[in-house]
DNA sequence: AGTGGTTATGTTATTAAATAACACGGACGT
DNA sequence: ACGTCCGTGTTATTTAATAACATAACCACT
């Protein structure tokens, strides 16, 4: 499942979420925006949060059930879903998946710019803030360019596996 | 081969690049390097260089031989070379490959931070200076984390395409 | 020239990642 | 109950990338 570039020890464990009270939240969430966190979201949701750092799509599609996998697109659909409600950030340079560091709540249910250091070496992840991004828009703005959204992705070794 | 997510006229071709100058400074670039410049590589940047827009692996595939395709591995052996030198780089949210703004000179043949501006809607890409990424180094230190590549990516809509 | 180490390529096969297309079913307002 | 919208289930296919191993070119040294 995860990929280790080195031989060292990589027993150090993100923090530790508080997965019910992150479903809960997700909930009051979706209520509150009209959207409906059916049980396939709910289960990817769970299968994220519950990850030790980014999780890839297929490994949730083989934990989905607890005797079989999934289909895929039961579970690209949901990861979809979620990422639109700002509860999961994709991690494009790892084809991954992780759950946002900011807990859901009412006022935060809109899919927003989020930055990653990324460990080549134990593959955790670190969501941090991204302070500067008016440097970006300002450019696009000088080009005509309306930006959407955007991705940032720094790549290198944490603490730990230095 | 180009994606459109709309209707309209995309015929706004990207700024035109002297294809055989480009050529010429990534020999002269690889030679001081002490590097080689091989026709698998070569053929791939060339292909890269006269692409309107970031460039897929299997188009470079698909066109890298008059007759008929090349195989993948030769082609990605050739995409990681390039990058490498900094040639090249590649989007990590459209897995697809673009030659760099900047010509390669001596001065400048290390992979080098990039963000770009992606219109989901033509296509193309405009890659621009990325001033304060500072920010991102400075938190990193702060967590001991040592950056070793960073990647930025604004998607949105480019002027032409609004 | 010959030799050995190193680097790059050719080739076959496989794995990983994501989506297309269409049928089915439940929620909900009227 | 009816039609509509939205989400799901399912099958199949497409797209993206790598593993593994054999062969060939390059280079430094004798
Ligand atoms: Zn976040
Ligand atoms: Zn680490
Ligand atoms: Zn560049
Ligand atoms: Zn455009």
């Amino acid at each position: 499942m995860t990929q280790h570039a080195c031989d060292h020890d990589h027993s150090h464990d993100t923090t530790t979420i508080n997965v019910d009270a992150r479903l809960k939240a997700a909930e009051a969430l979706c209520l509150a925006s009209g959207e409906r966190l059916t049980a396939p979201r709910l289960r990817t949701y769970e299968l994220i949060l519950g990850n030790n750092g980014p999780m890839k799509a297929y490994d949730v599609i083989d934990r989905f059930h607890p005797e079989g996998a999934a289909k895929p697109p039961t579970v690209y659909r949901a990861l979809s879903f979620l990422e639109q409600m700002g509860l999961i950030h994709r991690i494009e340079s790892l084809n991954a998946f992780v759950a946002c560091a900011t807990p859901a709540n009412v006022d935060h249910h809109h899919p927003h710019t989020a930055a990653f250091l990324l460990c080549d070496c134990c593959g955790q992840s670190e969501e941090i803030a991204t302070l500067s991004l008016a440097d970006i828009e300002h450019q696009a703005q000088h080009l005509g360019f309306e930006v959407k959204h955007i991705t940032v992705e720094a790549k290198g070794r944490c603490k730990t596996c230095r």
